[in-house]
DNA sequence: TTGTATGCGTTATCAT
DNA sequence: ATGATAACGCATACAA
């Protein structure tokens, strides 16, 4: 019975080989044609398998890279986590998992933990302000800039709010609105407000914001909008709502005050989420490249044929119907449901 | 300036002490309190950390645990990477993300990485039936027994289905059909089936199966309910199916046949997915114990005061109301969206 | 072209 | 109790 673990120097032994020549066959180096047949024999005969840890200690490089990502239980985070863990196989690169419950104390402790484990680089989407990274590991940031060494990467944030104003111009809005939760901290997605502004700015549609602070309860966005009543009618024929979550939420408040969606008022979300993360879209969104994002992370990182590091990366989104706002078949610029 | 990666020989160095006495330091072994803290003052300065793979290489235990998992983008695997990381971060052990996107090939890749990662052990959801697992590595399957010698961890499917036909009679329904998708491979979600059958006969309940072939389109499903129709109400007054998912597709086949959910008829799934994650219930549910699972599979994993590896653990599931059954107000069995 | 020897950073076994 | 040293499995510079 052959060895549990066998090493390179069983296979040298049992190929009757050096171990050197081993290491070379296994690397693909040139090796002489009788020899590399024993030895690729010995391998296969014993089942052997180079060790990465002994490899990543002479090399000082392990193909391995740390995701932060405060879950993979929502949409964004799971979809971004999947996205970003294909793009980085399709490289032979492992991932290690951090679920970091934006816990600043929690996202410190990876980071550490990433440089014991000598990782190759790390991915972060993290909203900690004060995160201190290693001068030695490479690291890309997504949706929050974290300096100018550190290249962000994020969707177009500013063209999706305006996208979104400029959209329901379109489908005959003439008074709307924008909420918006979690406003305290700088981060890209912060830019979807300027963005919307700017849309209904051009298209001359009249606006009204409701930003949450950081306490705040949700409900303060059902007495805002009761507050818009006026003859049991909102004085709004078209929401954007800052997520689909939020969205998601405000559907459920305006079936409350009887307002129909989206005869009466129509929504438009962020992000692109879908039921079961697959199938239909939850609502009328402005869609995340989710995948290209990903891709752009792990090239970035690992830095393929690209001489210098981009201090941001903002790339396109798109809208999607999804059932909460008016349909408009035949329209250019309408994506459809995949 | 001090070094990028200081190792031991270097904290040494500086402390003044010998290469060993910094190992017992790091890894608190007895050592004279004076050199304790000039090493600890040596450790601090340097920033030193250990380097997990010259560790690993010496040890033979690298504290990784490697979950394989069809994606994280579907709701209910989301969530069980996002425990099965917690539970494991819990007990300071590393996670390696393999999402396999239920392919074979790419599944049995992902074994040999473990393999050559040297990982302490897998966790793995796999539909793979002929997945060859080496004998060293410790493997804990998910939702499908891969052997006697494999532990399978699950919730108690059977008692689910069960307690679906209980809760359909118990609110009143008088004929009711179980609705499932995936059936040819031998897995624990098919005793969903078994049990709802159980279920029903223990109560009476008259029921039909519609069961597709692996195929088939969902669209057999709408002509099923369909033919079910008599002037123009449905013969059901209430629906299993086998998963959130399909309770999804099926509420909007509903919605299109004119049938109110929950008044004409009622609807269960199964799985407690909730949108986005974290928010209010898909529709009415048999819940599964996720966080109990993952914490029964890292713990059987890692053989925390188990003396012998049980084959199958079936975790308790429970009932949820999500608007898509008669709402029961002050029901002993009535579990609460929080 | 192939074999040999050294070192990666750590732990553990020795003498001291 | 502390210091020196070998070994973990691999890659590589160098000798043959």
């Amino acid at each position: 019975m052959s060895k549990a673990n066998p090493t390179m120097k069983d296979v040298a032994a049992e190929a009757g080989v050096a171990l050197g020549t081993v290491s070379k066959v296994v690397n693909g180096l040139p090796v002489g044609e009788s020899y590399r047949v024993r030895v690729e024999e010995a391998i296969r005969k014993l089942n052997y398998q180079v060790n990465s840890y002994a490899q990543g200690l002479k090399l000082n490089k392990t193909r391995t890279v740390a995701l932060l990502i405060p879950n993979t239980q929502e949409p964004y985070y799971g979809s971004l986590a999947y996205h970003i863990n294909s793009a980085l196989l399709r490289r032979s690169y492992r991932m290690l998992l951090c679920s970091t419950d934006s816990d600043m104390g929690q996202e410190q402790e990876y980071i550490k933990m990433a440089r014991q484990n000598k990782v190759d680089g790390i991915i972060g989407l993290t909203y900690n302000p004060n995160l201190v990274i290693e001068e030695g590991t490479p690291f890309i940031a997504i949706d929050r800039s974290m300096g100018q060494k550190i290249p962000c990467v994020a969707s177009d944030n500013f063209a999706g709010g305006q996208l979104a104003a400029e959209k329901l111009a379109d489908l005959g809005c003439r008074n709307v609105a924008f909420l918006r939760t979690g406003a305290s901290l700088t981060n890209e997605p912060n830019k979807r407000k300027a963005g919307f502004e700017n849309g209904c700015l051009s298209r001359s549609l009249p606006y009204e914001m409701k930003i949450l602070n950081d306490g705040d309860s949700l409900e303060e966005f059902d007495a805002f909008l009761t507050k818009h009543i006026q003859n049991g009618r909102l004085t709004f024929d078209g929401i954007f709502c800052v997520t689909d979550s939020l969205a998601y939420y405000i559907l459920k408040v305006l079936k409350r005050l009887n307002q129909r969606v989206p005869e009466d008022v129509q929504l438009i979300g962020f992000d692109g989420t879908r039921h079961f993360g697959v199938q239909d879209y939850v609502c009328s969104t402005i869609v995340q490249p989710v995948a290209e994002i990903a891709e752009m992370c792990v090239a970035l990182l690992l830095q393929e044929n690209m001489s210098v590091k981009p201090p941001l990366v903002c790339l396109p989104v798109s809208y999607a119907y999804g059932g909460t706002t008016a349909e408009t078949p035949g329209a250019a610029n309408h994506s459809e449901q995949p």
